[in-house]
DNA sequence: CATTCATATGTTTAACTATTCATATGTTAT
DNA sequence: ATAACATATGAATAGTTAAACATATGAATG
């Protein structure tokens, strides 16, 4: 093995919390999905209650049920209610942000 | 079923090209796995060879291999060659300004 | 208070993925 | 050329997860 063990003690001390890392990790791990995405991105324009979702994506209301959950169990949407219907939003504005920042790399990268 | 035939038409024309919609969840995919993460994190600081990685990270050098390619195909990190050892770095700005993102949104909330 | 509507949730299954193990590639030195 | 070293890659496995289906909750209405 040739000697790497410079860059490994100059690196070693930063390393961050491996909680934090994982949760991290946990956070991207939720946009990592284009059907969440899609939401996030439908999101964009205006608040939409389940049903619209679904009828938006093609998806059953139940799909996209679970996947608001997830959405909102990682705090990138918000909720409220109104009689029967339930209306999801952007829930602030790193959504947008970590979402432009891909699109900016996907699209800089032909 | 309600009425959202309103809001479903104002959402529907700004809806952006499923593809770009994929590529942008892979792109999040790649981010959403906490080994890969940390392999992001160590490059931070400086440019690593595999080893160092996976001593680091205490990995086979299998496994971060592996991860490096993943990385690699998503245009995340580069490497370079010199001799038998190739050493990885970070391939541009957006993955420090994308997980920088990541981490304000959690440590933001709680 | 029973029914209907909008949404949520538990369970199952099929597809995906991170790691391990074994092996291959490519580089340097003898 | 051959051996040793650093890394890459193919295949197998175990763990994870998105969607489907069935069912439950919770609110409005008659």
């Amino acid at each position: 093995m040739h000697n790497h063990e410079e860059a490994v003690k100059r690196v070693k001390a930063d390393i961050p919390d491996d909680e934090l890392l994982c949760d991290l990790g946990d956070l991207f791990k939720v946009f990592g999905d284009s059907t969440r995405i899609k939401i996030l991105y439908l999101l964009f324009e205006e608040e939409l209650c389940v049903c619209a979702i679904a009828d938006l994506l093609n998806m059953t209301q139940s799909a996209v049920s679970h996947q608001l959950k997830t959405l909102k169990d990682a705090k990138l949407v918000a909720n409220r209610r109104e009689g029967k219907t339930i209306y999801y939003s952007l829930a602030d504005d790193h959504v947008k942000t970590i979402i432009g920042m891909g699109f900016e790399h996907i699209t800089e990268n032909d």
